[in-house]
DNA sequence: CACATCGGATAGTGCCGCTAACCAACGCGT
DNA sequence: ACGCGTTGGTTAGCGGCACTATCCGATGTG
């Protein structure tokens, strides 16, 4: 298909696509000659993948470009490509100032991943990105003023744990040969906001039957 | 104290504190003369509160002015101001093309609540903002080509409530008399990246645990 | 062979979250 | 009483981001 069609199909302006394909986030098409190129089914799938992580998971631009370069990455086995994908994706910025929420924030954060036995990311410790936005964001409630512990998240560790053992047996069961890494992206980015939308109804629903109203 | 002490304490610098001002985020102090105002401690809070909507919870200006609004409107009571404040929290854009994919992805979300009994909200439905945004996702996730349905949510929901349930206690137990609803928003926002952090957490563990690789 | 269409390149737009610069009023030390 | 540094408010501008409008020469098409 031409990028007219291309267009149409995945309802993004001709613009837009052009726009991506010189960002990278698409690979370019065929080149027929000079003034045409063709696309193939692929770019389309790969399209409608780029506007989900850019429009639903709010992932910028040029992240977003990161994360599909490891998807792409053919010298990496499956479970590498999926690791360095999700290592890419965006965190709340660290605003880096070790003070003493920050300090108390780790302490607590390490307590709760020895309460819980989560001994892998336990030993990567804050190499991990997702670790350091987590006592990022726990050292933000404790300048709020909550009195913060670590007893206090080990119900909601184990319940994200059975969520995430949930994620990868879904993976398992619904991985075609033919785009397993897309899928694993589209998972992990597209999940976030279900489950984020599940959370907040869950909160209405159990309002509504605590306190009568919502 | 001076807007000075407010932003050295803070640490936000005094034209971002003046914007805030202008924005209606923050409440003006109390005007001494023409060239002085006297801010309190409350605003200092308020403040990081403020600070942590737009930089933890990535709320945009605008937004959060509304819910901080909901959150100041003394007409309401305690469950309503909660439930107004987090009704106006942004959702993902809803492109809300009805075609295809949104009947379907509409017709098992209503399954699926029905599944789990989530009554309170069912009868909402579409009033809802998040249940539109689940939807809008779902619809997505569809395009994308996931064979979804209602069931493989199902553990997911039954998941989100058990955490909603501790969100509420946890409300409950730490609320202070003077900033209840405050402490409620800050908790529904703050939450949030605390949860999918600690799903990737969850994620990277178990990744490491079946594949041995991260 | 006229003409619409194609894809690529470039420069511009609109929004958003600040931020730098300015200003008159004030308060404090001498 | 007076000079001068500081205060809080106002205005205009900046930088980044996600597009988007426009132009262009090459090309396929009736």
């Amino acid at each position: 298909m031409r990028l007219a069609e291309l267009s149409e199909r995945s309802g993004v302006s001709t613009a837009t696509i052009k726009y991506y394909l010189r960002e990278g986030l698409l690979p370019p098409g065929r080149q027929v000659n000079a003034t045409t190129a063709e696309y193939e089914e692929e770019h389309l799938r790969r399209l409608r993948l780029v506007r989900a992580l850019i429009q639903v998971g709010r992932i910028p631009v040029a992240t977003a470009k990161e994360v599909l370069g490891h998807v792409d990455d053919e010298s990496l086995g499956r479970t590498m490509r999926l690791g360095a994908a999700l290592w890419a994706l965006p965190q709340p910025p660290e605003p880096a100032e070790d003070d003493a929420a920050v300090t108390a924030a780790r302490r607590e954060v390490d307590r709760l991943l020895a309460e819980v036995r989560w001994d892998s990311v336990r030993e990567l410790g804050d190499l991990s990105p997702v670790h350091r936005s987590l006592v990022t964001t726990v050292a933000t409630l404790i300048r709020l003023g909550y009195d913060w512990n670590a007893e206090e998240l080990v119900p909601y560790a184990r319940l994200m744990r059975e969520v995430a053992a949930r994620d990868l047996d879904f993976l398992e069961t619904h991985e075609s040969d033919a785009e397993k890494a897309e899928m694993a992206v589209a998972a992990a980015v597209l999940f976030e906001p279900v489950l984020r939308a599940l959370h907040r109804l869950a909160q209405e629903e159990e309002s509504a039957r605590r306190y009568g109203i919502v």
